[in-house]
DNA sequence: AGATCGGATTAGACAGAGTCCAAAATTCAA
DNA sequence: TTGAATTTTGGACTCTGTCTAATCCGATCT
């Protein structure tokens, strides 16, 4: 997957933190956690999957802290969030327009690039109103 | 708690029984009372203002009935649910293909009709998957 | 270094949505 | 009418997420 806000920055302590400084975060030490875990790999971690995670070496980070960040990141832009599941939010280190598949069974989440799709015929917006975003997603099971 | 003399239409009443029957679920007073709310209008109420609406006459349903009956209405396929917002599921009793505009200010939530919107270069879906159904959610906001 | 001070972190209380359970109420076929 | 099966129910419980006030930094100044 491609991630917008990493370029081709390995994805040490030192690349993040100025990361963070580019959208105008103050790197501490938890958001550094935070931010690695989020960019380590694709994937589209909830809350509690991050706090998790950046507490496997030390427990270092708090429950709180994990949401006051995620928040901020997403305030900021780093990341976005993910509605498809009825019971938590997932976040989403791929800021960049795209769609996801869900499959419904597993929970797993496939990003769908936005290149070549294109969605036709949706009405006017309602007056005075204007677009946030357009969200597909293409809920899957296991075929027979 | 069942009134005997409850002031209805009682065309209304036994279409909806019918309907109910018809999918495959024993009518109850309950049951009824959540299907004439959710059909009576064209809206995508959560949980809780199913809830409130039914009990707006008589307190004559509980939360659990509520629950219980919404799952059951979505696995006989009566209702679909609406997943856009973090915080709580909305119940769409429009269960034809369609898609959403969602007021991000208001939590006001339109209907997209499926006729005319298409959606081309979704690319194939992972081996051994099923479409279980394809949501556009057009997220606005009011415009400048 | 030591003191300062504002932002960041934290534990844990709290809130809202939804689930679960065992008891009570009701349905409906016999 | 009867009673077994189904449905309903209050309330405890879980889970995700929020809030707050105390504490902890960490950058800057002397
Ligand atoms: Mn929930
Ligand atoms: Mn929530
Ligand atoms: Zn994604
Ligand atoms: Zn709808």
């Amino acid at each position: 997957m491609y991630h917008a806000n990493m370029a081709l920055e390995p994805n040490t302590r030192e690349s993040v933190a100025q990361m963070l400084r580019a959208h105008g975060i103050t790197p501490t030490h938890q958001r550094i956690e935070i931010a690695l875990v989020l960019f380590e790999r694709c994937w589209h971690p909830s809350a509690d999957q991050i706090l998790t995670a950046v507490n496997v070496r030390y427990a270092e980070t708090s429950k709180a802290t994990v949401y006051n960040t995620l928040k901020l990141f997403l305030d900021k832009g780093l990341v976005r969030e993910l509605i498809v599941d009825p019971n938590k939010v997932f976040y989403d280190s791929n800021t960049s327009a795209h769609h996801h598949f869900y499959d419904m069974s597993s929970g797993e989440i496939t990003d769908i690039p936005a290149e070549g799709v294109r969605i036709d015929g949706l009405p006017p917006l309602p007056a005075g109103m204007v677009t946030a975003g357009v969200d597909i997603i293409v809920r899957t099971r296991p075929g027979i």
